[in-house]
DNA sequence: CATGAATGAGGCTTCATTCAT
DNA sequence: GATGAATGAAGCCTCATTCAT
């Protein structure tokens, strides 16, 4: 059922933290493919043989890496929001915490990516998972008059693209936070658009 | 200097198209890590060793089919945006296109996206090229007063962002032209942002 | 740094024995590049794979054994030499051993030959080891007066070119042991010369 | 019977010569096995079909030169040597001929030394041939009261072994020709020997 | 829990050689 | 004579996985 065959003493759970923070390092760095157990295991201390102790299979340590960076993410961003008093402003802070995020985690950032081709499944799941949350907000906004008449599911399409894009230009390629001047600009855009009004 | 070594005679050209449209074929499909180059001759109907005639590399097929893809879609895009009246009516003929072109062409749209972990130069050189001709025609747009202030750039990966994950999720995933309410939306969003005035 | 990757159990160390005399058999008889990792392994009866936890190339193999080879012989050579009373017993003694050597190796022999071709960084390194200790050697005997005035490097070169030479026509061809006669005439040539005096 | 196909034109003729420098200078430089034909024809500036007009085989070109060096090589020494007075003097025009022909085509030098990896046949062809002719000389010589007793084949070997090792010493790893010194010293010792009379 | 030697299928690539033009 | 595309066997090497200790 579960990827993870979770350990029972607290040595098992040192050697799991290592494991999981090796293949990390390498699948943001080099690549699902590029990335050999035995790297891992190098990085992580350990024998090869270790590493079958708590995943059955390669593919396994990459699920259990993006299902919880998803669940961490989501949380983070909803313990960050829950105050909001505007949808906007959940947006923004949203966003933020989104950037931050990928700003301390890029490994992660790449580890989604190539989920796309490394297991299809698991990248629509995690993407349906953060698409539903979204879209329940949205609507509710909406429902409030906050948000204007829009699918709500194409906008949480939109939202996440931006912010997926943005963060590759701004944060990924630059290896740095967030500009300032580029958080307001895609704030902006988001509230009022790009095109004037005649 | 070029990837590619291009034939003398016209065997040789047809040779060169079997082998690009298989390697299209199940870059797309299975992936390029997932895909061996014997599978690649073997759907050509050639022997392994014809394919080094053409390329000195397994990866030399993969930048091939970005650097065209890109160009391709590049002219497309161009030629039936030539005669728009305004920017506004240039990006929604754009971003149609943009929804067709993979529509037809889904396998291109998944080997772009797994450029970033297959060759990251290749990637930043696609998207550099896209964003270029993206951010000189915002900004003339914003000269004659189209497009509000807001830095061209942001706007260009806002834009990439949106009809990336957009298409992804109805065009590629639903494998089928995009909705025409879903179009519609985006351009309600980008044109007027998401959020009621008050 | 090192060639090859020491084993951690006694298992291990059969195994390096098996590759080693593998190895050395098949780069003798057909040479390097008629030898494959497969036929190397076959012989061990080990698995292609198990052969790269010792190595990690084929020529890493052939380095090691052109090394240890080269300390065997040297070790066997000093050895021998050491109760010399004089320079020209011990090259007497070492002339005998060298052909003592090859006749019982004649694989490793031919392995020195090939590496010129093979990697000629190790081959200079073998003749550079060989040759210095040779002319030390000399030298000392030549401050004794036991040795006429002659460049100790040239006469270094000379004896193992004379003993490549003769070991190649009546050891390696004749898959023999040295005959009496041909060392006697080796040795009465190189204490006399060849030249009558007039 | 021949390993060459002879050409019946002159163009013929300048594609075999183009041929036989390319493959003279790869198989010297390069190494047999690190040659391919490929190698060859591209530097000749011909197809790789019409290397097959000439050379049945990859080891026919191979032979063809060992052959013909041996040829060369033999013609040049006994011409050099014609005029000799004493056998001494035959020896240091053959010394200085064979150095200076080596220094000269450094490549077939190399091409000699891997023969015996490469075709075993053609190897002892070759050293048969020379040692004959040197035999002969030097048996002559013995006759003449110049030449000590020792046998003169035993006295051959000794004396290529010298001139290949200092060869290979001073000409091709020095890639210059023989110093003055060496040469002098050279002789002294097969003139005289290396240890003092007591 | 941990180890590390062993496996062997399979991937990428090379290259001597052929043959239709 | 010359071309150059095509062949396909074979070589080197990797790597996920197993298992005896």
């Amino acid at each position: 059922m579960s990827e993870v065959n979770l350990p029972k003493t607290s040595r098992g759970w040192e050697t799991l933290e290592k494991i999981l923070s090796a293949a990390e390092k390498y699948f943001g760095e080099k690549g699902y493919y590029n990335t050999s157990i035995t790297d891992i295991c190098s990085l992580a201390g350990i024998a090869p043989g270790t590493f079958y102790i708590y995943f059955s299979d390669k593919i396994g340590v990459f699920r259990y890496l993006v299902r919880n960076l998803g669940k961490d993410l989501r949380k983070e961003i909803a313990l960050n929001i829950k105050n909001c008093k505007t949808r906007l402003e959940a947006e923004h802070v949203g966003f933020k915490t989104f950037f931050d995020f990928i700003a301390e985690h890029p490994n992660l950032y790449k580890i989604i990516w190539q989920a796309q081709m490394v297991d299809e499944e698991i990248f629509k799941e995690y993407y349906a998972h953060i698409g539903e949350r979204y879209v329940k907000g949205l609507a509710e906004a909406q429902q409030k008059g906050e948000v204007t008449e829009i699918d709500p599911e194409v906008l949480a399409y939109c939202f996440m693209g931006i912010t997926n894009f943005v963060g590759l230009r701004w944060v990924i390629w630059e290896k740095a936070k967030i500009p300032e001047h580029v958080l307001h600009d895609v704030l902006k855009f988001i509230k009022e658009g790009a095109f004037a009004k005649d």
